[in-house]
DNA sequence: GCGGTAAAGTGTAATAATTACACCTTACCG
DNA sequence: CGGTAAGGTGTAATTATTACACTTTACCGC
């Protein structure tokens, strides 16, 4: 008999650097590994269901940006019963997560280059995760849900070089960011990374919408 | 208890014309529906196996180039049991597939754009696999797996057109393949569709791999 | 109060990529 | 041997992308 399971790749952006969350496994078999949360999928419930319910278990935050990663079902992938599961990547702000609730799970940020072996095909995970989110950021406008609702445009360019892994030019980013009307200028300035200060930046999905033209 | 099953989404280029295998489902619930075909995943093999093998039941083909779509997981996808399935979509020569074998499993040739309603969420699955291998011929050179092993320039143009719905400049389209030199000219003409007659070209997967620059 | 500092902010020119576009060639057929 | 229908070919205009360096600002420490 078949089983299924749903593993989660929570991003996150903090320190300038794109990290997932992941901790030491509670159960046999492979207790004490370093591994990705997940939980099974009940009767009752359909798959993505699944996913975000163990998402919201994890974190206490509903209604993430989430998408499925696919179906990973070796034969030998889980060294007890067989069990196939189901990945799913979610984008976080680091902030919205209440860190007693993440100790309270043993569950860590690390960086996406620094990652450990994982239990199992983890790693497998991760990597096409991984593929699939720089994919996605790079089309649409979801970057944002990493970022507090304001944010400077340095927050913005760093965190689509840590997504990248690559350097952008300032000049032609803002000038990307520029033409998107729907990523609107505040009066708002942030003084904590600068003594000049920076300009609050909001993404606006209402007039997204009306001009769906992303691309960076 | 949840069931683990495949469907196949069987992508061949016939007429000019992008198509899909679909047959009347056989059994209930949903009996005589038009249907992807599919099968369930069995516990001694892994769920690229079960796809694997069931295109094989299929079509008599094996190595066919197929990826995963992923995994379609509502409750009430099947009105009768809980079944969560991963869906594969598949590209195959057309002519690779023997009629008789084709008809034995009553399942014909649909274009891709007058797919008729499909049991259950199959209609999503082929959706969600038609977005997926239109990315894929994008931006690797995996669309001659949906033509013989030589072909004209004029089918490739046909089948790219096809793929992506819109038509394609007939200069510009060749100027790229000229600039890719693992689709080799041989020296063969196909004189079936004009009373000039075409050159007939090949992918060479070697110098591709030492290569790979592929775009269309 | 003033010089140093460190991040914020800004425009233009060169290069590369993409698009638009029309006529000649060939070989068969009637 | 003229008509036909698909095969085959190059260039110029436009658009997108890249590279690049200095000024502004406000705080901090002296």
């Amino acid at each position: 008999m078949v089983l299924l399971s749903v593993d989660c790749i929570i991003f996150g952006f903090d320190e300038g650097k794109l990290k997932i969350l992941i901790g030491k496994r509670q159960m046999d078999p492979g207790r004490g590994e370093w591994s990705l949360y997940g939980g099974f999928v009940s009767s009752d419930e359909s798959v993505d269901e699944a996913a975000a319910r163990t998402l919201y278990e994890l974190t206490g935050l509903r209604n993430l940006f989430m998408r499925q990663v696919g179906a990973f079902g070796n034969v030998d992938r889980d060294p007890g019963e067989r069990v196939v599961s189901i990945a799913y990547y979610a984008l976080i702000n680091v902030k919205d997560y209440d860190d007693d609730l993440r100790l309270s799970h043993g569950v860590k940020w690390v960086d996406v280059n620094e990652i450990p072996h994982l239990y199992s095909d983890h790693n497998e995970m991760v990597i096409k995760a991984r593929k699939m989110m720089q994919q996605k950021l790079a089309h649409e406008p979801v970057g944002f849900r990493l970022l507090p609702s304001l944010f400077t445009l340095t927050q913005l360019q760093n965190l689509y070089e840590a997504v990248n892994g690559e350097e952008l030019d300032k000049r032609n980013f803002r000038k990307r960011i520029k033409e998107m009307d729907f990523i609107e200028k505040t009066e708002l300035v942030d003084k904590t990374t600068s003594k000049r200060g920076a300009f609050l930046y909001r993404f606006n999905k209402r007039a997204y919408n009306e001009a769906p033209n992303f691309k960076i």
